[in-house]
DNA sequence: CGGGAACTTGATAGAGCTCAAGCGTGGTGG
DNA sequence: CCACCACGCTTGAGCTCTATCAAGTTCCCG
């Protein structure tokens, strides 16, 4: 089933939030970032004036599975990935979760409470994560000391509604096979962003997750990665990931009927065509 | 089908944007707001302080159909709806729609451009529109103000970030009859909110928009509304709306089965039935 | 009054869900 | 260090919901 051996593959995933071969220092994880670290996470170009030392942000530690905030919860700081990965997901009135996003790398999130005055949302942890807290009054301050950087915050929250759309075009009109691919080659490009390999990583969620996500069920995930898996556009072995055919996975609408999909169908027009059969008076020689 | 006649709805349904009755300058529109006018259309409280007649801010009007702005278009401007039905849609790579709003009387848009520099989406009149135009850099300006003037203004920001993920959460998880019920009730909420009925109104837009918004067909739309009449949640007759049990909407999952429907589903059982027992060997006396 | 767009309704098919069983894997405790 | 267990993943079979295709009807606008 898979092209690539296991091995091969994990070898080769070392992003992501790991200790190993850091100092202690390091795997600790630092304490405080200045206004310039944080502008560089969240991709806001730092040739903007007037940056300095005045602000401090202080870091926190989350092992995979806490949550950093909750629904309900006051709100009155907003949040940057410093390292690790997270989803963000609503929970409607009969208790059912909604995953809205993966928060990784460089990721402002808890906006959504700045709104109501309470978070809308929870993030929690799917591996161990260093976060940035950013008091929101902070947040304002840091924008009234200089124009350009005011706009370019307004810019974050706009990227977020920008992403929020895209996610809606693709549950709204594509296939469970587009959303996948999809799915996957935004992946391949937020982990090219921060520096790792586009081509090859390793999934941090579940399957349950990804379709939870995507509007499908962990089953239809599962088979379609599968069905990627056979005809060569990647190779899956469960969380290992590797995209064969990027530009393919960006335009895919629907897979081609594979020989074994090729198969079940003729399976299935046999069948029809037998039953049809039946229904026909029959002539006895 | 009609529980209510189509006068008696119909005489009921005035909001919106209609000309009829209000004299010539009102019909022309007004051609500037102030910051309060402007505060008070968007839910900003307006007992802060400082606020005066230091900014005003230009109206424009938009017939039917016209573009507000278009995909691509340099960014240099937000949107606040003063009067009138707009829809906000995406294009993907291979053309095809996808709403992604309904804006109203009150709705800022046009924020999705900040990230990019450009709009990513483009914004349609439903009906003439009155629309308050609001340079980005009077926006920003004005938040620099006043403090608490400023947090509103992400406020606004976080609202609509907030509504789209409510959207996923439709999307992503609900049967084709809980989301056009939820899809009724948010316009309810928000007619209620502009002071007009919650209870009956006009849909401003087709059965293609909805249906494209909500990630269904035009036809499942059509049969889901009148589905809902049928058994006497709601009275339909084209796009004019009586809601008569709105609770029953908003915690709607699926709908019970009708007698109609009972009988397609008693006659498609049978079917199986007959088939069936065609598949076992027949003893024939 | 005519033409086109919007809407309704029916029949049918198929994509994806549900239910179910089995397997791999990583973590844990003896 | 090994064995076990729970969780995640895969795969299969059947069914359901919703899309699709196809007429008709109504309404609105010119």
């Amino acid at each position: 089933m898979l092209n690539t051996s296991n091995s091969d593959i994990r070898a080769n995933l070392s992003q992501g939030n790991t200790s190993r071969g850091l100092g202690l220092a390091q795997r600790q994880g630092k304490l405080w970032s200045n206004l310039k670290e944080v502008c560089d996470l969240l991709r806001i170009p730092t040739a903007l004036s007037g940056i300095g030392d005045d602000y401090q942000f202080q870091h926190m530690q989350f092992k995979s599975g806490q949550r950093v905030h909750t629904i309900g919860q006051p709100f009155d700081m907003l949040y940057i990935v410093y390292s690790g990965f997270l989803k963000t997901v609503i929970i409607d009135e009969s208790g059912n979760e909604q995953v809205v996003g993966f928060p990784m790398k460089g990721d402002l999130f808890g906006m959504d409470g700045i709104h109501g005055k309470q978070y809308s949302t929870e993030t929690v942890a799917l591996s161990n994560c260093e976060i940035i807290l950013v008091p929101f009054k902070s947040f304002l301050a840091v924008g009234r000391t200089n124009a350009e950087l005011e706009a370019a915050i307004y810019g974050v929250l706009s990227r977020e509604l920008v992403r929020e759309q895209l996610l809606i075009g693709t549950l709204g009109s594509l296939s469970a096979e587009a959303r996948v691919a999809r799915f996957l080659v935004s992946l391949s490009d937020r982990f090219a962003d921060m520096g790792y390999s586009g081509k090859q990583f390793n999934l941090r969620m579940t399957r349950q997750e990804i379709g939870n996500y995507l509007g499908l069920t962990l089953e239809t995930v599962s088979r379609t990665l599968s069905a990627f898996n056979d005809v060569g556009l990647i190779s899956v072995d469960q969380r290992a990931i590797v995209l064969h055919d990027i530009p393919a996975l960006k335009t895919l609408r629907r897979l081609p009927p594979s020989q074994v999909r090729a198969k079940q169908q003729a399976a299935k027009a046999a069948r029809a065509e037998a039953a049809k059969r039946e229904e026909e008076p029959v002539i006895v020689g």
